[in-house]
DNA sequence: GCTGGCCTTGACGTCGGCGTCAAGGTCTAG
DNA sequence: CTAGACCTTGACGCCGACGTCAAGGCCAGC
């Protein structure tokens, strides 16, 4: 299988795999031309960084997961490096999920007390104008 | 006030102050030399975008709640479209949220699978190995 | 007058994960 | 024989919010 056919088969592109290739995971043999050659085995690494690109996952955190299938162990999270990852990944959640529920909540506090402030300018009745933007819905983790 | 006392009342730094003067954000008076110059009223503005870089919001999003100061309303969010804004970011937060949440889920899902496919290996008795790396806290979000 | 601390503009570096050219080699079908 | 569909390496671009350095101007105190 050459790069093209693997980036496909993962719904990737060549560049990544490439890069990939630079940064030490997902090394390619080659074939007398010269050409990267990959095999089922090389699909199976791929998709696991891909999985756990997913999941928010940096590179450098899939790489116990890579290692751990390239030892020949069944799954990528059968190395307790990989487990590691794991814990250490959903702390990083937590953590996270704790911080933007505060932010949230302390922007829907302002956003409620502004409100109450515009419509004490306009005691009549306060229009709901409720035009969202909508394009604006990129996520910091993505 | 010069640039750097402002910015020390601010917590940031005069770099920060040069960006935010590039990108048409609080543009600054200039004295005979050639030094900024500016007022309580623009560590207004500045301590207004900087509160919501802590929340989250993007230069651009800060650009409405700082033209409303200008325009010499009470608040930053005394004007339509900072409440716009806030709806928007309330949104992507509450996306966020949601995504981070079902991630964090399904990561924790995949260690309890791991972990037990791993104690079946030693019935014995799994000794808990909990050393976190720790120094991998930081958020996407931040 | 000289040192040191402030200020100025300009420009390049950072981080991650690639996208996007550019210039060229290789193989296959017609 | 040639088009064109793949492949190769190399290198620059991108995004946001600045950090960091360079080269030089301005001003207060000693």
């Amino acid at each position: 299988m050459r790069i093209g056919e693997l980036a496909a088969q993962a719904g990737t592109t060549t560049r990544t795999l490439r890069y990939y290739e630079s940064r030490g995971l997902l090394p390619a043999r080659r074939t007398g031309n010269g050409y990267r050659a990959y095999d089922e085995e090389d699909l199976r690494l791929l998709r696991q960084i891909r999985t756990l690109q997913d999941f928010g996952f940096d590179l450098e955190q899939t790489r116990p997961f890579v290692e751990c299938l390239q030892a020949g162990h069944p799954e990528g999270d059968s190395c307790p490096a990989s487990l590691d990852v794991y814990r250490s990944r959903l702390a990083e959640l937590d953590e996270c999920l704790a911080r933007l529920h505060e932010v949230r909540d302390r922007v829907a506090a302002q956003l409620a007390r502004a409100e109450l402030r515009v419509g004490a300018d306009h005691p009549g009745g306060p229009e709901p104008h409720c035009e969202l933007s909508a394009n604006h819905a990129q996520m910091k983790e993505s």
